[in-house]
DNA sequence: CCGGCCGGCTACCGGTTGGTAACGTATTTG
DNA sequence: CAAATACGTTACCAACCGGTAGCCGGCCGG
């Protein structure tokens, strides 16, 4: 017999422990078995907070989403130079891969692209933080390759986050920020031509 | 009674279909009942070719990731300064998701990258690329800022392909082969300093 | 102190789907 | 023109897993 715990808190456990448990395995190759046994509780606990296991997953996703664009945000928002924003925006962005590795990686190695509910709630994230990007391009530009350069900066970003929070890259989240925010920016400013 | 095929000719058939279908739906809203009926054949067939779901799967993530590092690196070669061998690779990198758009989907949009055999399968052919841009950075660069640049190239011009191919962005692929590699070129002699 | 309520559990169900056994039938080969 | 071969089908199984019905027991308010 488990602890008993009021729901509110019970629930907020259940988030955390399907955050881990989703980000580790996988959507698919977890079962709400798995999230309920880890969280020490059974099946039906899980259900009676959370409607489906899609449900469940959206709503994470949804929330991780939110939780990574503010980060940014909040950061940029303080900066007002277009170099300082970049650097501020980057930094912001790793320090939250940093902070929340399993949150990122539900995001952009475990997410199942394929499912439409998912892919939205990614793409809305992508999109904010593109259009966050965007102004800083050098003006006198036309929009569609605005949007173009700002997917890149946000590709770029993402993937440097997965692979350094996979193993593979071997520095501190803040100088891989600084990196990715020279790459960003003179890649943005030399477009000024042509 | 559908037509009889020699196997050969049938296997590459199933592999077509297989490829349509999985880019499509996805590995895991996939059926090998989908798969077979979109042959116009049944479920035992597609296992004379295929030991398993997974496997086939598997194969066509292979071949398709080698299809795809190949046709840079037939281009690449040919180039010999670093910014040809930047925009001829991003040329054919936009080249190939523009002719192999299904591919390019089964790779970067529908991978599961939860599943650790896809993981790697993916993780190779981005290593591949990633160790072609490397060296094209200015040297004299640490080799750990080195890659973790070369990764942001290549995440870039992922997230830039997937946005093409899924209609977010109006511009043919040979223009959008040239921003990405402007970006990429000054974004990385931009790095020169420091 | 007692009764209701709330949090939790055991036990179960049934749809979906990967995978297979056994059986035809067209084609080719001696 | 058999007969072996290889291509294909029908019919089935069994396991996994999302989801639920119904029961229990401890804590809290009256």
């Amino acid at each position: 017999m488990t602890n008993r715990l009021p729901a509110p808190e019970r629930r907020q456990q259940l988030l955390d422990v399907a955050l881990r448990v989703f980000s580790g395995t996988g959507y698919h190759d977890t079962t709400m078995d798995d999230v309920a046994a880890t969280a020490g509780v059974t099946k039906p606990v899980l259900y009676q907070h959370f409607s489906s296991k899609r449900a469940l997953y959206l709503h994470l996703v949804d929330d991780v989403g939110v939780r990574m664009a503010t980060a940014i945000t909040d950061r940029t928002s303080q900066a007002d130079s277009p170099r300082e924003q970049v650097e501020a925006g980057l930094a912001a962005y790793f320090d939250f891969v940093s902070d929340n590795r399993e949150a990122f990686l539900l995001l952009f190695e475990g997410a199942d692209r394929s499912d439409a509910g998912v892919a939205e709630a990614v793409n809305r994230i992508e999109d904010s933080i593109a259009e966050l990007v965007a102004p800083l391009i050098a003006a006198g530009i036309e929009p569609s390759q605005q949007r173009a350069l700002a997917y890149g900066i946000v590709g770029a970003a993402e993937a440097a986050g997965r692979a350094w929070s996979t193993g593979k890259l071997a520095m501190d989240a803040q100088h891989l920020a600084i990196e990715i925010a020279e790459l960003a920016w003179s890649g943005l400013r030399g477009i000024t031509r042509h």
